[in-house]
RNA sequence: CGCGGAGUGGAGCAGUUGGUAGCUCGUUGGGCUCAUAACCCAAAGGUCAUUCGUUCGAGUCGGAUCUCCGCAACCA
């Protein structure tokens, strides 16, 4: 069943050109999808590596009249920036277009045309939120107000972020256009659906029965939404720009974005083939049984990847299927989720400027701990210690160590191999074997684990040159040390095409070191890449060390823009409903000195306070001490709540009153106290 | 009870179909000195979130509970 495809069409999910690229797009996406292409192609098949950006849909045209341009400016600006970061990073597309081209128009027009000819669509009519200032119809997420259930105000059209209840649109208290802040009104659109509970048969036996090897959480996400019974989707939307819906009746209509942005993969492949006959004709990487079409994708893409595409494509009636669609989980940034809008980020552009030359550690980095089963945590210290530990430690410095030993004893030349002893044939057997489990992990996208099975060839070069210890025998056996170097040198060739998939930048530089010509997935495993006598370049060194505060620099960027960020984005809360003056009265506000102030054992947030109130004293419980140490406090005054119910914590404590706090835009706390000094007790109208 | 995923030695992660719990880093001790103070060996350290069950046997299967994350909006 593996065997009967005679090429491979890979694709990895469009970028959306509204931001740049950061690393969790990289590890989720294109640093898996690179690697599984240079590790096809070094095997000499045919594959086709497809990328493009998405440029349609509303948030692209919401960020163009925040920034008072042109959508096509705005993609043009990140369609530009990815696609230089991309090839500066080494992602190796064939293609990599964008869903503005003309071939995309004309493709994903034709494309709805086919399905809508043939009767695969449904249409209907519902009433929807409509801008009259924008004259723009509103998505749900577009429409603000107050909730129906907790009445916050700022609810969205979808979900309400206080108390967490999904809504509709239509269910929002005085409802507010988010783009222009007036009152939207109803209004009837027609829009066209695609049936996908008309698909639910053949997919659950596609998947479910014939695609058990899919990753886990692919199946199981297929599953979820497959025993929750699928629904037919709206295809079109209501919205200047995107592809014109292709029916005569639909002015002012475009395709949904995530209808017209699966086929630009398509639309890409087209492009590049007509322009490249040599590649074939496109029909050729998506309509031959005999293709094998491979999806890389992030988990938040799984539904429309296995599910709504498909669906197209065999709706439409003359596609292939994806035979697997390797997905990622998220990758976290220092223990928070990745952001574009908070900026938690680390750009591919910013670290290709702060990082120049060291592609290869990035990629390495984003494969040692790629989330392939589970969201994982990239951090900066993570980043140093595998560069310094594992790149120049164990593969750098191997390869350091068999170039200089052969400089210095056979001047550069590869010595001649003599007998081989049992411990080198071992070592011979050990590292042939690697070629055989690199190749079985990658045929199932098992990156993670193929990269450490490649680094295990270095860590078996060290361990021969520290068993064997040449540099002794230099002094009584020159025969021996030649023997030894012919083998580390052939395991140094060996590294660099086990790695090129991985790390093409280091294996490009150790083949020059090594004056390598032929360089094939195939001799993998064997010893005599470097023939004897062959003249070896001059050794430089294939990693370096990354110090302290090159990785403190990084840690503080992050920090600080983050901070910024929050500062910037922060926004006062809305003024809570009026209440009558009597119900202030009932509150008593008073002065307090602190007397004594400690922290309470094993509660880490909270500190007690010994407040003198003019009265008898008083004890109270404030939940502030990750904010202030206990000795900064005494002898303050503060204001507290005087006759608030006692509230009485798990371990006993008792706290009679609450010290009041402002909390700023970034959760700290900051007690409040008086400019002039007054009697404790003092109360405060 | 909206859906999905995850909770494994100090840290970050693996654990395929149930059969003695692994990897990288860190720590400690030793070896080596060719090498970017890098390399090699050894050791210490986990009741695999809690709990009940299926089984001769469970990190691995099933139920319950607790906690975290993601999705359901744009986002890998």
């Amino acid at each position: 069943m593996e065997k009967k495809f005679k090429r491979t069409t890979v694709t990895s999910a469009l970028p959306y050109a509204n931001g740049p690229v950061h690393i969790g797009h990289l590890a989720g996406v294109y640093v898996p999808a690179d690697i599984y292409v240079r590790y096809l192609r070094l095997k000499k098949e045919d594959v086709l590596f497809i990328g493009g950006s998405d440029e349609h849909g509303v948030p692209i045209t919401i960020l163009a009249k925040k920034e008072g341009v042109s959508p096509q400016d705005v993609v043009d600006r990140y369609h530009n920036l990815i696609k230089k970061s991309f090839e500066e990073f080494g992602i190796s597309f064939d293609v990599y277009s964008r869903t503005t081209s003309p071939t995309h128009h004309k493709l994903a027009s034709d494309f709805f045309r086919t399905l809508y000819d043939k009767g695969e669509f449904i249409e209907r009519t519902s009433e929807q939120y409509y801008d009259e200032e924008a004259k723009t119809f509103l998505a749900d997420r577009y429409i603000t107000g107050e909730c129906p259930h907790c009445h916050a105000e700022g609810a969205y059209g979808d979900q309400c972020e206080k108390c967490g209840t999904s809504l509709s649109p239509t269910e929002l208290i005085n409802p507010k256009s988010a783009i222009s802040g007036s009152k939207p009104v109803m209004r009837e659109t027609k829009h066209w659906y695609l049936p996908l509970d008309k698909h639910e048969g053949w997919l659950r036996k596609w998947i479910l029965e014939e695609h058990k090897e899919w990753r886990p959480n692919v199946y199981g996400q297929c599953k979820s939404w497959l025993e929750m019974g699928l629904q037919p989707r709206a295809v079109s939307r209501d919205l200047d720009w995107g592809i014109p819906v292709p029916v005569e009746e639909a002015e002012g209509k475009v395709l949904y974005v995530w209808f017209d942005a699966p086929i630009g993969y398509i639309s890409n492949t087209k492009e590049l083939c007509d322009a490249h006959p040599e590649k074939g004709n496109w029909e050729m990487w998506w309509k031959d049984p005999e293709t094998r079409l491979i999806h890389f994708i992030g988990k938040d893409n799984i539904v429309f990847h296995c599910i709504v595409f498909p669906a197209m494509l065999k709706a439409e009636g003359s596609y292939i299927l994806p035979d697997n669609v390797p997905s990622n989980e998220f990758l976290n940034l220092e223990g928070n989720k990745i952001s574009t809008s908070r900026n938690w980020a680390v750009w591919l552009h910013e670290y290709l400027t702060d990082f120049p030359g060291k592609q290869d550690v990035l990629r390495y980095v984003l494969t040692a701990n790629a989330p392939e089963t589970k969201d994982n945590d990239f951090t900066w210290k993570d980043f140093q210690a595998r560069n310094n530990n594992e790149l120049v430690a164990v593969y750098g410095n191997f390869v350091n160590r068999a170039l200089v030993l052969t400089q210095k004893y056979f001047d550069g030349k590869v010595p001649a191999s003599g007998e081989l002893m049992d411990y080198d044939k071992e070592t011979l057997k050990e590292f042939a074997d690697v070629k055989g489990e690199v190749e079985k992990l990658l045929d199932v996208f098992k990156f993670r684990d193929a990269q450490k099975e490649a680094m295990n060839l270095a860590r078996i070069g060290n361990k021969y040159l520290a068993d064997t210890e040449p540099w002794k025998l230099a002094k009584t056996d020159m025969g021996r040390v030649a023997t030894i170097l012919n083998i580390s040198l052939q395991l140094v060739a060996n590294l660099a095409i086990a790695f090129e998939p991985f790390l093409p930048f280091s294996s490009k530089k150790l083949r020059h070191m090594l004056n390598m010509s032929s360089f094939d997935w195939n001799q993998l495993g064997r010893t005599d890449l470097l023939p004897e006598g062959h003249p070896l370049n001059k050794a430089e060194l294939l990693f370096e060390k990354i110090e302290d505060d090159t990785i403190q620099a990084q840690v503080d960027k992050l920090l600080a823009t983050k901070k910024a960020n929050e500062a910037a984005q922060y926004k006062a809360n809305p003024i809570k409903p009026v209440i009558a003056l009597e119900e202030f009265e009932k509150l008593d506000i008073r002065v307090g000195t602190v007397l004594e102030c400690e922290n309470v054992p094993k509660m880490k947030k909270l500190l007690k306070f010994k407040i003198a109130d003019g009265l008898e004293n008083r004890t109270i419980v404030s939940g502030i001490a990750q904010h202030y140490k206990p000795e900064e406090l005494v002898g303050k005054q503060v204001l507290f709540i005087a006759n608030l119910a006692p509230r009485q914590f798990k371990n006993g404590l008792v706290s009679e009153g609450m010290i009041l706090s402002a909390e700023n835009f970034d959760g700290t706390l900051a007690v409040t106290s008086l400019l002039k000094e007054v009697k404790p007790g003092s109360e405060v109208k």
